[in-house]
This record gives structure tokens, C-alpha cells and sequence, in this order.
DNA sequence: CTTTATTTGGCAGTCACTGCCAATAATGTT
DNA sequence: AACATTATTGGCAGTGACTGCCAAATAAAG
């Protein structure tokens, strides 16, 4: 229990790991875009990152898998802004004042939405995705619970939050699906913007008490 | 366009070659039961489907998703009752009358169930998982549809058939996890269908019109 | 500079999976 | 019955993703 001495060369941080991954992530990605995935080779990715092949292994279980630091950033920026929402405020206020949707990922809106669009062609990419946004899920969970008033492991929130989560996930399908080069039209912005709070009010508001 | 006369070995039906991929699903599932999926090779599988390595992975991309006939025959199975649900029954005597959780896969409800179950613990079962309720998607949208008066690939459609479809997991999860061996307790299959319909019902009815 | 703890790289090996071609099976034709 | 034709299967060699193992390199403390 006490703190032992610490000596020699200590590990590194969490947060000295999640960046490393994601510096792979970006390099990979720009692979993936340019060569598409079967073509990509984990030697080139390694190569690209400037690390050897076996370190690569070390971070990511599979060559699909180095989507996932770009796609989490999405992911979890959409998470920031809902757990944000004041419990007062009308949500589609809530979403144009805080919700700018994919892009709270900085430098890499590009590489998001060339990943997501590379998702419906590439199974591997898909699955990665899709698991990612079910990991996802128990973070709904608990924003829900809030309002709901119920534990965020019982059923009923746990359904909401999948729920939720997957209607937002074509909604973000969507949105990626009309996105330009020149980047999204403000008007189908706020269209995408209407529709997510229209699922989560409906979500989140249940109609007349069936039963 | 005109019917060349046929000469030759005629091609396998579709029934045939679903037939074949639902045998070998059985033989690898059985085997992943056994030793786990990592400890089962291709060639293992082969030899107890009584095929070639070669036609294995010609039926099958990668290992894991062998399991895949065998989850389909589930998720087919609530889709039918889905879409045999008359326009003006309460869902929950529908499904009360029609809808028999995992288990119109007949012979194959330990199969399914122990599938799902691991699921949990295998990361790439999960994700085939995911994604083959992603495909099945589009169905659930056809019958939504109809109920909401809008075109299945509407985005709002699609939207309501995703958040359903995801709901439908998390619910069938739940049930899985409480299944015993010797099956079902009744009352738990009773509340079952209780939230499968509550979350079906607020989904297909919306809430009083918002904006 | 040595000691200790941690990360990284190199190397060999396994195994999922593919391309290619020969063998076999199932049909119609002569 | 023998043959021609087409579809499926199997064998074989090869590629590449990934793992285990150990040695080198790095970063801190004594």
C-alpha cells in the first residue's frame, strides 16, 4: 500500500501512450486514404511513424485497429458536449451553442470523415467503428441516468443509451455522406443538428405512459 | 437477355451454399465452445466440418466469421415477427403471441446463446456481432416505414431502425446473460418481451410534437 | 558510473488467408 | 457409354499479420 521507492526508468503515462497511438492513428490513416487498407502494409505504417514493426503490434492488436485514437477523438467530443447539456436548456440549443459535430477533432476533420467514409467500404474499418461507438455507449448511459432518474447499469437506460448512440451514429453517416471537400454547408449543419436533438428528445422525453 | 442453353454443372443454389456456411457455422461454433477461438486453427474447423482448408475460407473471410450463419438465424427469426405484427395490435400481444426470444433457431438456441455470451470476451466476435445487426438494419427500416408514413431510407427512418435495432441488443444481452443452462425462467422471458415492446412502442410512437 | 525498471527493436516462428492450377463432380450432347 | 462443358473442390506455395523471446537502449535514482 505505501509508496514503495520508485527507481529506475518509470513507465509511461497514460496520456504519453494515448499520444503516441495517436501519431501512429494519423500516419496510418494517411495510408489508408491514399493506398487503401489491404494495400497498406503494417511495415509501411511502422515505417511512415517512425517506429519499428514491433512496437507497432505492441499498441495496436490489428492493422484496422490504428483507426481508432482519430475515431475516438470524434467520438469522445460528442460525448464533452452532451455531458455539458444543463438540464434546463432545450437541447437543439444546447447543440448549436456547444455542437459543432465532428470537427471538435481539430486538425483531423479531414481524417475523420475520409475514415468514416472508408468505414462503409471496408468491413474491417466498419467493425472497428461500430465497436467503438458500443464502447462508447455506458458514457451515454450515464448522461441519461441523470435525466431518467435511474441507475445508468439498469436496462432501461442501458436500451436509451444504445439506442441513442446508434441513432446518432447514422445521423454522423449522414452528415459525413454530404460533407464536401470544401467541408459541410452550414445549412445541412443545421439540419444534422436538428435531427440529433429531435432522436435525443425523443429519446430522452417519453411520450404518454403506455401500459 | 435470352435463357442460353444451360450446359455444364449447374451452379449451387443460394439455398445450398447458405446451407453449407450454416453446417460449417455449427462445427466452428461447437469448436469455439470447446477451446476457446484464439486455440481453434482453420484447419481444425475444416477437418470437424469435413471440408478443405481451402473451401473454408472460401466460404468464410475470416475465422470469426463463421459464427455468422448461425447469429443471422436469430436476428432473422425477431424480424419476421416484426414484420408480421399486424398495424393494429398492441406490439406487446404481438410479441407475447409470436415472439420467442433467441429461439426460433430451433436446434441451435445453446449455440446462439453460448455465441452471444462470448461475444463479451472475444473482441472480434463482437465485432462481427455488431456488424451483422448493422446489416440487418434495413429491414427493420422497411417495417418502420410503414408505421411512421415516411420512406425506409429516410434519414429518420433509419434513424428509429438503428436506435431499435441497437435497443433490441442491448435487451437481448441482458437475456442472454441471465439465461441458465437449463434455459429461460418464464417470468424473466415475460419482462423481457415487456422491454422489448416498451422500447419498440416509445421508438414507433413519437412524443407529442416537439418545436 | 552503477543499478534498476521500463520501453523498444530484432529475429524467428506460427497461422490466417490468397492465387493458381489440377482433380473431381454434375449436367447435356452424341 | 463416352464425351464435352461448366462449377465446385482440393492441394500447394506464398504473403503478410501477428506473437514470444531476448537483447539493446533509455531514463531515472543511488
Amino acid at each position: 500500500m505505501a509508496e514503495r521507492p520508485r527507481r529506475g526508468r518509470p513507465p509511461a503515462s497514460d496520456r504519453q501512450k494515448q499520444q503516441q497511438r495517436l501519431d501512429i492513428s494519423r500516419h496510418a490513416v494517411a495510408l489508408f486514404r491514399e493506398h487503401g487498407v489491404a494495400a497498406t502494409s503494417g511495415e509501411q505504417i511502422a515505417r511512415a511513424a517512425g517506429i519499428s514493426e514491433r512496437t507497432l503490434w505492441r499498441c495496436f492488436r490489428s492493422k484496422e485497429a490504428c483507426v481508432e485514437p482519430l475515431l475516438s477523438k470524434s467520438i469522445d467530443a460528442f460525448q464533452a458536449v452532451l455531458r455539458s447539456w444543463p438540464p434546463e436548456l432545450d437541447l437543439a440549443e444546447h447543440l448549436r451553442a456547444a455542437y459543432t459535430p465532428v470537427l471538435d477533432s481539430g486538425e483531423d476533420i479531414e481524417a475523420v470523415l475520409a475514415v468514416i467514409r472508408m468505414t462503409h467500404d471496408e468491413p474491417a474499418l466498419r467493425a472497428a467503428y461500430l465497436v467503438l461507438r458500443e464502447r462508447a455507449e455506458p458514457a451515454f448511459a450515464e448522461v441519461l441516468a441523470d435525466r431518467m432518474g435511474m441507475p445508468a447499469d439498469s436496462l432501461e437506460v442501458r436500451m436509451q443509451a444504445a439506442a441513442t448512440s446508434a441513432a446518432l451514429r447514422e445521423a454522423t453517416d449522414d452528415l459525413v455522406a454530404t460533407a464536401t471537400a470544401d467541408g459541410i454547408p452550414p445549412a445541412v449543419l443545421q439540419e444534422h443538428r436538428e435531427h440529433v436533438a429531435d432522436a435525443l428528445r425523443r429519446l430522452t422525453h417519453p411520450p404518454a405512459p403506455s401500459v
